[in-house]
RNA sequence: GGCGGGUUGCCCGAGCGGCCAAUGGGAGUGGACUGUAAAUCCAUCGCGAAAGCUACGAAGGUUCGAAUCCUUCACCCGCCA
């Protein structure tokens, strides 16, 4: 078999992994049985959780059997952050977020097929353990020793929030799980973010004690910007997969506007493209950066990777007609209805003042923010800066006698659609 | 269980009876520059047009006046048992 590790390094999707000879060495052998695991915390995975799902796509390609773990009983007990101890979530609300986890999963995996992926929730093993078996099978197995050298729970026993019992055990859960995995599945390997290295070492230490195998273990690395901050934050919101939580066209303008310095980082871990095409877009953004090759591929392919090809044709088109340099009032109705489509917006009527519209279609939280903006230079609507903040809509406002484009700032643009 | 320390706006963090909607930094937002980039500079950054209102863990109290003092409660940390 390919060697798919060396691939996974190029791409920049290797941070860590147990020794690499030996894992190189399984993966190019023949198939192995990979697993990573994905806690329900939110009602959608989001921009971090993308680059494991990546990951294990490049894996089954590759030949290998892969399992997607929903995690029903982790996302109870919560995976300590090293800030700030979590709320628990109902039971109920768990559920339903497993359901719709799983859901969000499948177009990223083939689970048909003669090399099905598999969906696994780890709720069904430990749901029907007692309290007593798990301190007696699992329990005895971990040192508290080690465990409170994890870095994690290392930095909430420093902290002044201290960390509960509950969450202390996290570890334990999440090591079972590789463990069950391995005996129901023959599973060897277990990926994920490099945040999580201290939970997959769980993992493979526990199946090392029990049954004395040794397996792999692999994460990727944080990806960050050129400051070093994490991405996947747009104005300072989570970029969720789930189009009602982050839609389509605010997915494809976060990938459009990831700057140059990142871009060609961004492409190797987000898309399948090959290393002719994505040397020639570096290339590109070196020599004539204006155009924005490199971005605009980028957005492409992950907008059609989580949203379709559909929804990426018209969010390429809506950024097209409202950032093209044409005026917007000589859009023609069908263009102007389907670009607005897209926008977030508001009902707004004639008569109502700029500010009131500001608000009103979502664009600013408070009046008070609204005049800030306009005060600004900030504001526009359909192309054309606004002064005065009592400035009443108008008849003439309504392009097509239905919508108005309004805009604060250079991107963030919504509809006013008529009352 | 005992003693001590702590809980401030998105985050960190000053304030310790009036001059506090609350210093400073970061993040965020807008502007200039540009390419819907980065860096830089400027502005802004609870709600309200304003009067004013709501805010400094929660609830009471003292006072003309409290984030600042007192009481009770909740949570966190440390030391001792």
């Amino acid at each position: 078999m390919n060697d798919i590790l060396a691939e996974l390094q190029w791409r920049g999707l290797v941070a860590q992994t147990t020794d690499e000879e030996a894992l190189r060495a399984a993966l190019t052998d023949g198939p192995i049985t990979a697993y990573c695991g994905f806690d329900p915390t939110a009602p959608s995975l989001h921009f971090g959780n993308l680059v494991q799902l990546i990951v294990l796509r490049h894996l089954q390609r590759a030949g290998h059997r892969v399992i997607c773990l929903v995690g029903g009983s982790t996302g109870l007990i919560g995976d300590p952050r090293p800030t700030s101890e979590r709320i628990l979530k109902t039971k109920e609300q768990t559920a339903e977020w497993v359901a719709r986890i799983q859901e969000q999963v499948r177009p990223f995996l083939a689970f048909e097929g003669d090399n099905a992926a598999v969906m696994v929730n780890n709720l069904d093993w430990t749901a029907p353990m007692s309290a007593l078996d798990f301190l007696r099978d699992v329990g005895k197995h971990f040192r508290v020793n080690q465990m409170v050298k994890k870095d994690a729970v290392a930095a909430r026993l420093n902290s002044d929030e201290g960390i509960s019992y509950t969450e202390f055990s996290y570890q334990l859960l999440q090591g079972l799980d590789y463990l069950e995995l391995f005996r129901q599945f023959g599973c060897t390997l277990q990926t994920g973010g490099n945040d999580q290295w201290g939970n997959l070492v769980a993992g493979s230490d526990l199946i090392h004690r029990v049954e004395g195998e040794s397996v792999h273990l692999l994460t990727t690395p944080l990806i960050t910007d050129s400051s070093g901050e994490k991405f996947g934050k747009s104005a300072g919101n989570a970029v969720w997969l789930d189009g009602s939580m982050t839609s389509p066209y605010a997915f494809y303008q976060y990938w459009l506007n990831v700057e140059d310095a990142s871009v060609v980082k961004l492409l190797k871990v987000f898309t399948d493209r090959s290393r002719e095409e994505i040397a020639e877009l570096e290339r590109q953004v070196e020599q004539e950066p204006f155009r924005r090759a490199a971005q605009r591929a980028l957005a492409a392919d992950v907008t059609t990777l989580v949203h379709g090809a559909e929804a990426t044709a018209a969010v390429q088109a809506a950024s097209e007609a409202l950032f093209g340099r044409g005026d917007l009032a000589l859009l023609d109705e069908v263009t102007l209805r389907d670009a607005t489509a897209e926008l977030p917006g508001g009902e707004v009527s004639p008569g109502m003042s700029m500010t009131d519209a500001l608000v009103a279609v979502g664009l600013v939280e408070s009046r008070n923010a609204a005049r800030r903006a306009i005060g600004d230079g900030g504001a526009s609507i359909n192309g054309e800066k606004v002064t005065d903040p009592e400035l009443p809509l108008t008849e003439g406002h309504f392009l097509h006698g239905s919508v108005a484009i309004l805009r604060r700032g250079r991107k963030s643009m919504a509809a006013g659609r008529r009352a």
